[in-house]
DNA sequence: GTCTATAACTTGATAGAC
DNA sequence: GTCTATCAAGTTATAGAC
């Protein structure tokens, strides 16, 4: 069945090139803003004619908003070690772990999400009001149940869960900043742990949660 | 003496105009960033024609430079209420209030400094190499000493920076998001209040300044 | 100092050969 | 499916009248 045979290969080629310019796109639109960007570039770094970015995402806009799609995914992934947990402690310090190791390995995400945010969410408004609403206000709630039942300290949930948005992917969206201040280098893997440590360390004890 | 009067009388104008673009400027380029925003658009908002622009600002990047320089002044300011505190409790509290409360005024500074080294600071990366290393190193010298005074926990006073940073400048850099989490509001008076009490409480109990 | 008109350039997108 | 050549639109910046 040559035709089934070169469907699939085709099909197979396509979520390649696919791949290839999602990965060369969030890099770009990282670096440079969605303005800023040009598909030219996003082409060069992808290594293909301008011309086929536009075949397989017709305009600029529906490249990156598949990107801010795939970062946002990652963040609900993390999620998961939040529900998974039995109390305070291990939910929220597993949930910083996760936080963390995703600004670190996904730093092109983290920035191309702040930016689109402090834009005002042109693009991804309708997330913004449905998912991330549904998962904030999910959230909350165990939090506040882990207040009632006395487990950590009478925090607000919400501005908690700002608190550990901000300080993780402050790391991610600030590492330039983070990198000269640490006197031009990236973070090492001591400095990581260190990082971590001290985010859940003061995070953790200003819950109530270690002593 | 008309030409010293008609001299006086232009510098004052000139001051005006200057602070009328300069404040156009730093709402375009919060919203749309550097790349997405336009001389067009910011002569618009400042109610002036394009090449009254160009007059005042050669380049739009010597324009977006003024505006950057600007709130990076307006932080550095913050940080005297941390220099003049007698202990930590005190100077930190004050600093996050500080910080809070320019994250409310000045929403958009607050976006273009992070946009700015989002995109690896291309424009002020010799501020980040003296001025603010400079800073960050004494104030985290600062921290020490009340460490070593057995004041306050024993954290690494560079990423309890990072985390006043991040936390504080959440509310303006996504406050788009936390609008929309609000059910599409902005944070009301009380809001900003419970805020800064919430920030407050878990950082100064986190580091062991309050029970 | 101000403003209109335009030059010089870059960009997103597409047509059409292969 | 791929790629070269090109168009149409929009941008920064400036020239030159007032």
């Amino acid at each position: 069945m040559p035709q089934t045979s070169r469907t699939n290969s085709k099909k197979e080629r396509r979520q390649e090139n696919e791949a290839l310019i999602l990965s060369a796109a969030e890099k770009v639109f990282a670096e440079a803003g969605f303005g800023g960007a040009t598909m030219q570039l996003i082409a060069d770094v992808a290594g293909l004619p301008k011309a086929n970015l536009h075949y397989y995402f017709p305009t600029k806009e529906s490249l990156y908003r598949q990107v801010v799609q795939n970062i946002f995914q990652i963040w609900l992934q993390a999620a998961d070690t939040f529900d998974q947990a039995e109390g305070p402690a291990e939910g929220i310090g597993a949930y910083i772990d996760a936080k963390m190791e995703i600004s670190r390995r996904h730093p092109a995400g983290s920035k191309v999400w702040a930016s689109e945010v402090m834009h005002r969410a042109p693009v991804i408004q309708d997330y913004l009001e449905t998912t991330l609403m549904e998962w904030t206000d999910g959230r909350a709630a165990i939090v506040q149940r882990w207040i009632e039942e006395g487990r950590m300290a009478p925090v607000n949930p919400h501005h908690l869960l700002y608190m550990l948005w901000a300080t993780t992917q402050h790391y991610a969206d600030f590492g330039h900043q983070i990198e000269t201040l640490n006197g031009g280098a990236p973070l090492s893997d001591a400095q990581w742990e260190e990082a971590k440590k001290s985010v859940k360390d003061i995070i953790l004890r200003g819950i109530g949660v270690i002593k």
